[in-house]
DNA sequence: AATTCTGACAACCGCCGGGTC
DNA sequence: TGACCCGGCGGTTGTCAGAAT
């Protein structure tokens, strides 16, 4: 026996709301309050709406304190920076965005910021920051992950032209200085990388890690066997591109080429949305030439 | 001027989890 | 303990206005 529907849907309106029914929407809300059973609200208002249509309406909507319009680049990289370490959790990610809906964020990633940031390979390459990195600590997810990054990896190994290589979130990165923090907002957080330019998939390996970082914000590198059990609860079979990569990045340090990342945002405030255990994790890709690292903590 | 295409965003759908009985 | 109800969530679809042809 399937579940009972939530309304008649052959009595109830669809499509667009007219004025007339934001207005009686807004009156009852603002007489009874938003609190209570949204499925008897309609009937109760005299709308012809299913209650969830109505909540959502209200939510996305008529809501007071929604704010409209254009998102500012602020907005944008903390929406970035989020997707990238929660992946699509909408509802966490506008928690941190007052005034701005999970509709709102969704539909603004979708049509703009993905294309945005992802360019003209934005259809063949998906990048390593919308992984669920999250979302490892049970088998199926860790399945679901190592797919995923198989995919990509799939996907990378294709030649592709040098024009489509992308820009990896740097868009306002026009100096060589790598311990310019590219992006701070509001004090929310701030993101040093040390990658510049572009990342081109065809030649550039990538590989992703766990992390650590100690107490005092310096970065401490990532010790192989760590990053070994990471792989291992994650399915990857990366080990071969691991040593030289952390090498590699071990090398940078010793120059002091390598400056501490640390991605931080409201995390404290993130970490209680998120129902899984805390951790890290580093985003590595690059090569002998370039070299990228995306720290996270939560 | 008419038609087609595209992008933006509003709205819907179905699943899931928590609460209650 | 399990069935049911409801709200919340994320993916997808629908609608419409403006741009392009």
């Amino acid at each position: 026996m399937g579940r009972a529907p939530c309304c008649d849907k052959a009595n109830v309106k669809k499509g667009p709301w007219s004025p007339e029914e934001d207005e009686k929407l807004k009156d009852f809300i603002n007489n009874y309050g938003p609190a209570g059973n949204w499925i008897a609200l309609p009937q109760k208002a005299g709308l012809k709406r299913c209650g969830k249509s109505c909540r959502l309406r209200w939510l996305n909507y008529l809501r007071p304190n929604i704010k409209h319009g254009l998102f500012s680049d602020d907005e944008d990289r903390i929406i970035c920076t989020l997707y990238g370490t929660i992946g699509s959790r909408w509802s966490i990610i506008a928690s941190q965005l007052p005034g701005r809906t999970d509709n709102d964020i969704k539909n603004y990633w979708n049509t703009k910021l993905k294309k945005k940031i992802f360019g003209i390979n934005q259809a063949r390459f998906q990048p390593p920051f919308s992984f669920p990195l999250l979302q490892t600590s049970t088998p199926q997810s860790a399945h679901s992950l190592s797919h995923l990054y198989t995919s990509f990896l799939d996907q990378a190994r294709k030649p592709l032209p040098a024009a489509d290589c992308i820009n990896f979130l740097a868009p306002h990165n026009n100096n060589n200085n790598s311990s310019t923090p590219l992006y701070s907002s509001s004090n929310q957080f701030i993101q040093n990388e040390e990658f510049h330019g572009n990342y081109n998939p065809m030649k550039d390996s990538m590989l992703v890690s766990g992390s650590c970082s100690s107490s005092d914000g310096s970065c401490s590198l990532v010790k192989s066997e760590e990053i070994g059990n990471f792989q291992e609860r994650n399915s990857f079979a990366l080990e071969d591109q691991l040593g030289s990569i952390v090498d590699h990045h071990k090398q940078k340090q010793r120059n002091g080429v390598l400056e501490n990342t640390q991605l931080q945002y409201d995390l404290e405030e993130v970490k209680q949305l998120i129902t899984s255990g805390g951790g890290g994790g580093d985003l590595f890709f690059g090569d002998d030439t370039k070299m990228g690292m995306y720290n996270f903590s939560y």
